[in-house]
RNA sequence: GUCCCCAUCGUCUAGAGGCCUAGGACACCUCCCUUUCACGGAGGCGACCGGGGUUCGAAUCCCCGUGGGGACGCCA
């Protein structure tokens, strides 16, 4: 049987964390397996799903490469196939209205809890043989309600957490079709789970509770039992739960905050599932690689820290037009200039082993391009008035000299020998005049990058 | 409250009864490299939640406890 695999958000937000890693497991066990990854998007919330949210959700994956091979689908289009299948469920007694009202559900519930006792319907309108149902009110309209065994026990082998075993009788009669007709969620599940041939359910492990009564349906249905992996979730930075409020980004926002999309994955892909020592590889790899066992059953907790690690890697290791072409963005954002035409390569290979994250980089070699403005502390530390004289005749050298990295060395070491001066006590001064900050690659290297003229002028600048 | 799930260094994890005086990675510390800061290299610190069992032998299996999380919607 070909592996047929879902993501199923629904669009009430962005692609956060979590999303992408349920997506990207999914979209992985696929490729490995050369099945179909099927993107449905879950929108019977009406109230709370937006178009926005859909295209927020598609821009995240495509930023991560993640594509689907079916879908979109949107179940707020497959309302006729739900009401077909919800009325084979009524006639097969699979399934019954249930007049209760909204009102009466909540005192028993209220009851129920108050008694300690695990709310749940009674089963008030249940059918059972021999049994009289109470008289219908014309003043209702009913819900549809699945017809749940009573007894025996629903169990899976969940591929992540393992064997799962939950009594029957925990479970009561969920609603499965509004009063307005619509059907809910648990049940557009299972129909298009069904439908859709979905062979392997991927989902994050908020999911354990319902599926034991997607199973039940599905049996209902007659339908084969995909296999089912619930993910743990991811924590934040502290060990919190992500939520809106806390922590919970986009992942775009992980491009916007100078991270590339290889190192994200990289990461996501290694929190929660592990290949022996493996930590840096690639998509390829990964989908070469993943399987559903050595995913870990226990929340992870996110690590800021070991992205930036991977995100340094893969700044190394990318390709370095690429890698200008992303820069020459965020540079703009800081200059407001165009460093196109310039000599961003050749700055870039210089500047990258350094770097882990892409706005810093920019932010790095903003020099270059803008004038620097060094920190009154740096410039009292560092240009200091018995460097002048050595500074001087520096510059005056510096005009005459070759303009190489090498040329440049040995300039520079002729004045220090001359004034019997050590070599940071000239190069110290030489980055804060150049470059604004007390940081920086080897400073001939960086006066051989930013150019005679520009040199000299910057140099000047401190000379009194 | 009821049900379900989870539990190895600070963090991500390896580990499927002896290969474990518990391995790797991030972070941290030290040293080396060095023209500052990084990068890189070499070391170091650092964990099996607790208690019972099973076994010749348990991080690994079982039970209990503790802690954390999730679910109990005419939300998804």
């Amino acid at each position: 049987m070909t592996v047929r695999t879902r993501f199923a958000p629904s669009p009430t937000g962005f692609l956060h964390i979590g999303g992408a890693r349920t997506a990207l497991f999914s979209w992985a066990y696929a490729k490995k397996y050369g099945g179909k990854f099927i993107l449905r998007i879950e929108d019977t919330d009406v109230e709370r799903s937006t178009p926005a949210a859909v295209q927020a959700i598609m821009d995240g994956m495509h930023w991560l490469g993640l594509d689907y091979d079916e879908g979109p689908f949107y179940q707020m289009q497959r309302m006729q196939t739900y009401k077909k299948v919800l009325h084979s469920m009524l006639d097969a007694g699979t399934a019954y209205y249930c007049y209760s009202s909204k009102e009466e559900l909540e005192i028993l519930r209220e009851a129920q809890t108050a008694a300690g006792a695990k709310p749940r319907y009674d089963g008030k309108w249940r059918p059972e043989a021999g049994k009289i149902l109470p008289h219908i009110s014309a003043e209702i309209s009913p819900v549809i309600r699945f017809k749940n065994p009573q007894t025996g026990v629903v169990a899976w082998d969940d591929m992540v957490k393992g064997r799962i075993e939950i009594a029957n009788a925990e479970l009561d009669d969920l609603i499965i079709a509004r009063a307005d007709g619509t059907p809910t969620y648990n049940f557009c599940v299972v129909v298009d789970d069904f439908e859709m041939g979905i062979t392997q359910v991927i989902r994050g492990d908020d999911h354990v509770n319902n599926t034991p009564r997607q199973i039940n349906m599905l049996m209902a249905l007659g339908a084969t039992i995909p296999q089912y992996a619930h993910l743990s979730m991811i924590l934040g930075d502290d060990g919190q739960k992500l939520s809106k409020r806390h922590g919970a980004v986009s992942v775009m926002q992980y491009h916007e905050d100078g991270y590339l999309k290889e190192a994200v994955l990289n990461y996501l892909a290694r929190l929660g599932w592990s290949h022996g020592d493996a930590e840096i590889f690639s998509m390829q790899q990964f989908c070469e690689w993943f399987d559903l066992d050595h995913i870990t059953p226990s929340a992870a907790q996110f690590n800021t820290e070991k992205l930036n690690w991977l995100n340094a890697h893969y700044i190394k290791e990318m390709d370095i037009n690429l890698l200008a072409e992303d820069i020459t963005a965020r540079l703009q954002a800081i200059t407001g200039k165009d460093p196109r035409a310039s000599n961003l390569i050749s700055v870039l290979n210089l500047y990258r082993e350094r770097a882990n994250n892409l706005n810093q980089l920019a932010k790095d070699i903003a020099y270059f391009y803008t004038l620097p403005q060094a920190s009154a502390a740096d410039v009292e530390k560092h240009i200091t008035p018995e460097i002048m004289p050595a500074m001087q005749k520096l510059h005056q050298q510096l005009a005459h000299t070759e303009w190489t990295a090498q040329a440049i060395h040995h300039a520079i070491n002729a004045v220090v020998t001359e004034f019997g001066l050590k070599f940071p006590k000239i190069a110290m001064p030489l980055r804060v005049m150049l470059t604004g900050i007390a940081q920086s690659p080897s400073i001939d290297q960086v006066m051989a990058l930013l150019g005679q003229s520009e040199t000299l002028t910057r140099i000047n600048a401190y000379l009194k």
